[in-house]
DNA sequence: CAAGCTTGCTCAATCGATGAAGCAAGAATT
DNA sequence: AATTCTTGCTTCATCGATTGAGCAAGCTTG
């Protein structure tokens, strides 16, 4: 029935029984401090050699229930589903690898059940430190942390109780509302006022770039409509339905979109194909994160692009520093060469 | 200099303490097998309040030393720059958790060394399983988990010595070119040969594609241009620049075109914004891998997606069979609805 | 009322790696 | 020759949870 299996994984002992010598002298020339603990060159090359042969793995568990400190580092992650979040995921591995530390990424699915039973799972894995990236309730995850007395940070949507590395959403919103209204000054002969399309109200980051928006439009003298708000959520089907009540509600649709995330984007697009705009040159858009796609959409759809690797910099700083307390750092999104239309 | 922190994380022997009773006691009560081990109703309560009041944690590494398995499922990606891979990740963490597992995911950027030293680190973590997902090496990877007695599954690229689950690549491939062809018809007025882009062709998939490619071609009659098969590699630089050549080379592009990923798509789409046809219907494009914004790119480009939660399921259905032979199952991609040009 | 059963716990060994403390043998110093 | 130092190991307790074995008290049965 079963295939040829090890009964059982090869151990220091095993290596030790071997090599004629003891358990400890192993564990010393296999976690390198064999120096310090005075092995001879020769027994640490045997014992290498041996461990080599036999296809040696050191049991994780067992050396870190034994050591202080676990090196592990764990992140949520709301969805791996857009450029923002992968390029997140991605950086955040690499820069953990590149300090020593084993990252443990878990995606909660934007689920506030989910997001705490992944942070109680990551306490069990002994993480020294947990990066809440994007979470719905970042102050309840700081709280477990707490409790059991590790560290947390907030991503991308910041908390009240510990630091939080976000990108400045209003500057970005602001500029990003800027260009599209001088875009539809440009392509349309006039400015008009824009319609905000995605997010959720509640949230931060929205409420942040809706004033961002509200001020790009004040600053160039356009009234902002409040029936154009439409803060509906995030899925593509959210920003689709939107559109459509906002169409049957009487007059008509802005030619200018401020599209809040790429995800929305798809609903957005979907509509505008769906409702006969596809070629309509007359719409300008702008949408608050970056994708390759949406610049060979055609349309010169202006992108912010959040600052990935200057955020997680900040993030590594902040961990090194050992700062606890609850600060908000707004990393300044990029934003790419204007689009031709 | 330090924030307030506990100095040690509450275990089973304080929660005894603190309820007047045996570590073992907490632990049988804690891990749910209190009644086998006969605990009354009345102290399992007391002991669940206490730990709750606590805030207590499992230590993980201590419990996994002890136990026989692990429920470590691990995973190894190559990026997550892409909506394959992407959900591919989304479904595996979901169906994995389902299953009582707890699934750890690691990048390796398709690099050999990062995979093997990803892979080592899994052992060391005692994963049960180890899923490689479009290694370039993967028959290492099955050695090196065999030496330590965990089983280990291919997924999207397949190996020699362990079970493959992967796209039906072949027939995909075959039936996207068919469709490419018939649009090229439709709205050339002719079929002619097309481009292939994109892949390595040292990988299985590339060649099966190819393969796939050919047939259709040769299915329809069309000679297939050996000098129009450029299996550049998936970066889009790489397929920006393989176009580049190809055009430098004497007679002029085809124009359709059947691109090996969403990854090389976006080279290929800068390529074409670039060199001025944009705005060029004749393109006739099909891209082997699914992204939402490539149907909203409006040239009609055909799309094969992989059917990432079919795979993930013959990927669990073998891990329970606990089937171990080098079989290689090909799950057929879905194919949308032919997009309208 | 003695023998046996049930209930409800506790004891102690164990998983594998680690590192402080200790020990034996040889080298160096007085 | 006696003392101290150095080298190169080994011994053993430990990390926290798990679990087989065992034990005491109460209950049942003949």
């Amino acid at each position: 029935m079963n295939q040829v299996r090890q009964t059982k994984r090869t151990t220091i002992y095993d290596l030790a029984e071997l090599a004629g010598t003891s358990a400890s002298a192993v564990s010393a020339v296999l976690n390198g401090n064999w120096k310090k603990r005075r092995i001879s060159a020769q027994l640490a090359e045997k014992i290498m050699r041996i461990a080599e042969e036999q296809g040696y793995a050191l049991n994780m568990q067992a050396s870190l229930l034994r050591r202080e400190k676990s090196h592990i580092i764990g992140m949520i992650v709301p969805k791996y589903d857009n450029r923002y979040f992968g390029s997140i995921v991605e950086t955040f591995e690499d820069m953990a690898r590149a300090r020593g530390l084993f990252p443990i990424i878990t995606c909660t699915r934007r689920d506030p059940q989910l997001e705490v039973e992944a942070a109680r799972t990551m306490l069990s894995y002994q993480v020294e430190c947990l990066i809440a990236t994007g979470a719905t309730d970042p102050d309840r995850i700081t709280e477990m942390c707490a409790a059991a007395g590790v560290r947390s940070l907030n991503l991308d949507l910041p908390g009240a109780l510990a630091p939080s590395v976000i990108s400045d959403n209003f500057a970005g919103a602001r500029e990003l509302t800027r260009r599209i209204l001088k875009n539809s000054e440009l392509r349309l002969g006039k400015m008009e006022p824009l319609l905000f399309i995605g997010g959720r109200g509640s949230d931060h980051n929205t409420a942040e770039r809706i004033r961002g928006f509200r001020e790009a439009h004040a600053d160039l003298g356009v009234a902002v409509h409040e029936e154009n708000i439409l803060a509906c959520g995030y899925a593509p089907e959210k920003a689709e339905k939107a559109l459509d009540e906002r169409a049957l509600g009487g007059d008509a649709l802005p030619k200018g979109m401020f599209v809040n995330s790429t995800i929305s984007l798809e609903g957005v697009m979907r509509w505008i194909r769906r409702s006969g705009h596809l070629d309509d040159r007359s719409l300008v858009l702008g949408c608050f994160d970056w994708d390759p796609f949406v610049t060979l959409l055609g349309n010169g759809i202006e992108m912010v692009r959040q600052d990935v690797p200057g955020m997680l910099t900040k993030v590594f700083e902040l961990i090194e520093s050992g700062a606890n307390k609850p600060v908000v750092i707004q990393v300044p999104p990029l934003i790419p060469e204007a689009q031709e239309a």
